[in-house]
DNA sequence: AAATTCTCGGAGAACGTTTTCCGGCGGTAG
DNA sequence: CTACCGCCGGAAAACGTTCTCCGAGAATTT
């Protein structure tokens, strides 16, 4: 049925499998004459190259492993989809691994890839320290990028947004609309992401107040976290919640609502990543911009890259640049009677 | 480096690559003293199959493509989660791909994929009907299984929740609970889940009100959609408002707060999916739980299915219970003043 | 005109498996 | 003792490419 070889091609136009492959293939020049037979025998008789023999011979699959912590984390469907397009722009095709945000399977899946011989790793590391071993022995293998998280100095290529620059947009924004007494919902533990928001919020932040760095409260990057948290600061009646995610700023508005809270009037909220939520709660919330096509575009350059110099340079880092998206949640405060006398334009 | 083939293997435990084939793939019995030595050496050596020479020897690649319309839609994600498990125990390799929601692009993908020799296919059509020629040509060359939506009778197995049995059951809930003018925000188009439950609600809601199964709008699956349509229906003031999807339904939840209206005091709303976004509404939507772990099992085991009895049988096709998750969008009612005697216990 | 290069095409060796076929060896039956 | 069968192991043929040689003829140089 659809098992037409080049040898059947080559029998039918006549000349060899060498002649073929090369016409096929563009490998050499060949004869315009030769040429044209060929490529009308391979037409006719509707060859389709074989993927598996190819990559047996070449040493390429043309494949490259995409493996993340949680396919259900609402940042990542939008960056797989961005990554997606941009690997079959090239002819690659994606092997997707998904690793229930487990070091240990997370090892699995990147050996699974790596046994199917796939030609590049793209990665998002589960957990900066746990992940860190096999990561760098999968580095040493195929080209590897990692992406949004880091992993530990000189393990990899990395591509990520500058979580600095955003949290200093969010501040800046905060203290632009009159905000003076911020404080943070983040999360704990070594993720870059993580650490990277917290410093610069706690370096941003005593521009506005010198009290402000002390106002946080560090668990995950979760709703329910956004939720708890909020009952913690809260009581210090802070006018602005700066959220290290909008899971958790999604939380955080939930809980403030049902406090009573007056959002944005009282208190502002912000976000970060704008995943498709930010947009819908309510109200919706300002929240930084992650340039995901970019670092998908990104990601793609470095990993061609890695493929033509060699393995052996050093660790390339690319930072971009984040977007502020101003919405309801940090919209005009109204002057509060009791900690100060602030209010906005 | 790592570049041990059976070969080395074979040098190293002084017997024939034959052999060492037959004992790490347990192809043929092999004398027990032979195996433990070549195990042995395997070990020792590293040995690592590829799994590319296996393919191109075994014309199979242990690699399944996922098709799908776009990833970003919040119900896919935990889906394709369950599938990447569901298949990875298997030893099975997941294809990604992402059609942009456009039946050309979903057919070169098809293409693709199959050019790469996937051993089969799991797919969620774009369109019911532009999608149906691409899948038809596809599932005639490997096993295929359509998941979430159909495409047609007859062109390839099918898993998929039950959405009649769902609206069913959203129906005699909010029955239940006292509501008796209710009204529905749907889909239009062709495809199978729009359709369904489309159907399902005019055939249901008449038991409630004679005049509710007229009651609808009709647009696509979007947040946008589900606000406008709110302008549509709610002057007829209905008392509950049955959306074909949760996304819709956060589009309705979000005008009806606009519009002033008492979200579940004076209307009720529900959804369909769960997806995670369901749960972090405010009220909290009443939805209908797709078992997506039970559909992804299901979907697998027509898989190997397909492969062991041969491409050429009847088409099954699979339809899964799912289940009424009650949130606060559809609690306690109110009585309500102008429009009928109602009130819930 | 002879020598050299250039161009185009073919034969065949890889790539690393799986699998078919075959041969030797021990045991059992005739 | 011979014949046959079952078991285990090896040699070698696939699988469908790509790519390295090689050679024959044409084109170019000396």
């Amino acid at each position: 049925m659809a098992e037409v070889t080049l040898k059947d091609v080559a029998l039918a136009s006549g000349c060899s499998i060498a002649t073929v492959s090369r016409v096929l293939a563009g490998t050499r020049p060949v004869g315009a004459e030769t040429a044209r037979t060929v490529r009308a025998a391979a037409e006719r008789l509707g060859y389709r190259p074989n993927h598996v023999a190819r990559a047996l011979r070449s040493r390429s699959t043309g494949t490259v492993g995409l493996v993340l912590p949680q396919i259900t984390n609402p940042f990542f469907p939008t960056l797989v989809r961005e990554l997606e397009h941009a690997l079959h722009a090239e002819g690659r095709a994606v092997l997707l691994a998904d690793c229930d945000d487990d070091p240990a399977t997370e090892a699995a899946r990147i050996g699974a890839l790596l046994a199917r011989q796939v030609d590049a790793l793209l990665l998002i590391p589960v957990d900066e320290r746990h992940s860190r071993e096999a990561v760098a022995a999968a580095a040493a293998q195929v080209p590897l990028v990692l992406l949004d998280r880091g992993c530990g100095p000189g393990v990899a290529d990395s591509v990520a947004v500058d979580n600095a620059a955003g949290m200093a947009l969010v501040l800046a924004h905060l203290a632009a609309t009159g905000r003076r007494r911020p404080c943070f919902i983040g999360a704990a533990g070594t993720a870059s992401a993580a650490v990277e928001r917290r410093t610069a919020y706690e370096s941003g932040a005593a521009a506005l107040d010198p009290a402000a760095p002390g106002r946080l409260a560090l668990g995950d990057f979760s709703v329910e976290w956004g939720r708890a948290a909020v009952d913690r600061l809260w009581p210090a009646r802070p006018d602005a919640v700066v959220c290290a995610n909008d899971l958790i700023a999604a939380g955080a508005l939930q809980r403030l609502r049902q406090l009573g809270a007056d959002v944005p009037g009282e208190v502002a909220v912000t976000g970060f990543d704008d995943i498709p939520l930010a947009g819908l709660a309510d109200p919706a919330l300002t929240t930084v911009r992650q340039p995901v096509a970019d670092l998908a575009a990104e990601a793609a350059r470095l990993l061609s890259r890695r493929r033509t110099d060699g393995s052996s340079g050093p660790c390339h880092t690319v930072r971009l640049a984040p977007e502020l998206v101003v919405r309801a949640s940090s919209g005009t405060a109204v002057a509060v009677a009791a900690d100060g006398p602030f209010r906005t334009s």
